[in-house]
DNA sequence: GGATCATTACTCGGATACGCCGTGTCCGAGTCTCCCGGG
DNA sequence: CCCGGGAGACTCGGACACGGCGTATCCGAGTAATGATCC
């Protein structure tokens, strides 16, 4: 039997919660700000979180082409692109959380025609809760919340 | 002495995750199909679940007045008003879902300057995305759900 | 026959133990830089 | 002076162990129906 389309992607990596979502955010305004390449244990001491979670997110990020990767001496990560081309959405999609939001609600039910229905409904109400989170995400750039972080209001 | 707005809120009963959400719906909606009150026991055995695991969640929507309780022989759960008056908006809230997104979000961050205001751009994000979630979350009621599994489409 | 009360069966909610996932720590593989020697 | 090679140091990514949260199992507290008993 085939594997599938699901040769891409690696859930193994790090989580799809909204705490990755957040830390992927903070380093990524780090990265912005910072024009050179960056290694993960500056932007973790900027952060105060831990270096090799970061890594393991970066690694995701990077795995979808946001940022880049750059080992040795001087290395460390660097925005693919701009800032303001790079869309929360984006990282939102390239993290899978929609995805986890979906079996959370999905797999809850159960295997007869009552779990089969409710199932379905559930994909359907999920789906729609995922359009409007990323059309709200589409909104907004890094490039914004770079602005947001530096001037206070 | 009263509480104030408060409202009673013991985060210690059920996890504020979407499968608790997912396991909430579904045994409304069974709920609603079942005119008289049902043990939790019933509504485990038709959702192919633990009767300890809805009883936990069905504690929460009680204590939100969404359902009513009724110990002793012949006893269980009952919805306090009818399905079409039960937004799924109304699940949510009372789950507090939209608070363990925020904490997700928001306790990612650090105690320095760059963390406070990330902590605050977090939360002004999250709260769109709620607001949103909420949006599309208050189309939908209980005798929505009901209908969509009894007619297959 | 009707009312009262003890019995009983059935319910929910809480306490405890197990398992999984997320997180922290450590280490190796890889690579880019720097310095030094030779032409 | 210019170029090439080797050492060095710094980077990322993966492996392993700890801790916390969610979940499953069990049990007690409480209540409403039930049936027997008495008036």
């Amino acid at each position: 039997m085939e594997e599938g389309q699901s040769s891409r992607k690696q859930p193994k990596s790090c989580p799809s919660t909204y705490k990755t979502f957040s830390l992927s955010l903070q380093a990524l305004v780090i990265l912005a700000k910072h024009s050179s390449t960056c290694p993960s244990s500056d932007i973790a001491t900027y952060m105060q979180s831990e270096a090799t979670l970061l890594r393991r997110i970066l690694a995701v990020l990077a795995r979808e082409y946001i940022i880049e990767t750059r080992e040795g001496r001087e290395g460390g990560y660097r925005l693919s692109k701009s800032p303001d081309l790079i869309t929360l959405a984006e990282v939102y999609s390239a993290l899978q959380i929609d995805e986890a939001r979906c079996s959370g609600m999905t797999e809850a039910t159960g295997e007869n025609s009552f779990g089969v229905k409710m199932k379905s409904v559930m994909f359907d109400i999920t789906s729609e809760i995922d359009q409007s989170v990323l059309t709200v995400l589409n909104k907004y750039t890094i490039a914004d919340l770079v602005e947001r972080t530096c001037e206070p209001d």
